[in-house]
DNA sequence: TGCAAACTTACATCACGTGTACTTTTATGG
DNA sequence: CCATAAAAGTACACGTGATGTAAGTTTGCA
């Protein structure tokens, strides 16, 4: 059976890339409310209708990039490295999160779209809104994999602070500019002292 | 001048809650989606154009009582009293928001608002931004509150561990169902280990 | 009573998003 | 190599949310 991708899937995947590029650059060059979904599908050489088979909204051809590096580290977070405490685990899942902002050869690019996102109010709710359903799945995963030992009331007091301590801080730091590298710090140092909190409370601390 | 509302702010604010109250029966009656703007306008004698100057957007009719309720808060929330920790001041914002939640005597509405926010994706997506925009304005609350003392990150880290907490402790405690007296129980010792977490920490500690 | 400002309305317009039927392209089997 | 079926893309129509504009109506005030 095809392991090779066959000429229809490639078809299709050089088409969702054309429209995210070429959705991204119009985005860049006018902004976000000024390009129409019209305009992305010309620029792509496809009908307008055909940009909804691809992506079900106009923010999704933004955010789908994130949504599928959220899903990896979510897969990857699953499962518990033995000795890994809660808050230990939960630090890992953050420094996945680092790695994938930071370390691409797509520096740029993921330093631009998070620009448009905190920028554009309705591309900013559906970031949120993503974080908040991923933020579900990971307490699901927490008592996973900490079985009789989490409530599910402490999975998400864990989970909650952690990511609420990460998403403010990269956003603070976004906000009063500076270089990509000062905001990651930023936010390390942020996750620091929420996980040294975590740490020092009974149910997390090993 | 004019201590009387006068008859033309009355007029408005009758309009305003006439259209609030419809909306809102529409929506629970017969699903948030499937309530068009012209029907609210209908139930409240206004033309479709006229909703559009009372309100922003469709959502905006559900969510404008959370945010004149979180804005009273912040206000209040804006000076430290004497002896007051971080996480003293943090405790006792949490604990406005839970008064507001609870005591009213609007509590069926306030239940019926919440599920109906957390079941429309659009809704949910606003207030996730809604609160978002409210953690910046607390960052920027409590440095001032504690000048020196107190860097943006450090801010950032307090601000966003306990309402991180007590809004995934919501979300959560919702999703199990239960009585709002449960859910509001789970949120509160979410939000306690959290600051339990914080008060343990150099900053924050008093 | 009459004027000015605020409010409301009807109308036109645009973009997002979806349903549907039709055409084109790709895969497969004789 | 062609015929057929499945998949993808297209054209078209439509409903809804949201905004601009210019007129009409109500209110406050002199």
């Amino acid at each position: 059976m095809g392991e090779i991708p066959g000429l229809r899937e490639r078809k299709k995947l050089r088409t969702r890339h054309a429209l995210i590029a070429g959705a991204l650059r119009l985005f860049l060059e006018k902004g976000y409310e000024q390009t129409t979904v019209s305009e992305i599908a010309m620029a792509a050489d496809v009908s307008t209708r055909t940009f909804f088979s691809y992506f079900a909204s106009k923010e999704e051809v933004v955010l789908c990039n994130a949504r599928e590096s959220l899903d990896h580290i979510l897969r990857t977070f699953a499962e518990r490295l033995p000795g890994e405490s809660p808050a230990d685990l939960l630090s890992r899942a953050v420094e996945m999160i680092f790695e994938a902002l930071a370390d691409d050869e797509r520096g740029w690019e993921i330093a631009e779209v998070n620009r448009l996102v905190m920028t554009v109010p309705s591309l900013r709710a559906q970031a949120l809104l993503l974080m908040f359903d991923a933020q579900h799945r990971m307490v699901d995963a927490l008592q996973r994999a900490f079985p009789g030992e989490l409530d599910a009331i402490e999975a998400a007091a864990a989970v909650g602070s952690v990511i609420g301590a990460a998403k403010l801080g990269i956003s603070v730091g976004l906000k009063q500019g500076g270089p990509s590298q000062e905001v990651i710090g930023g936010c390390r140092r942020a996750v620091g002292l929420a996980l040294a909190g975590l740490r020092a409370v009974a149910p997390f601390e090993s």
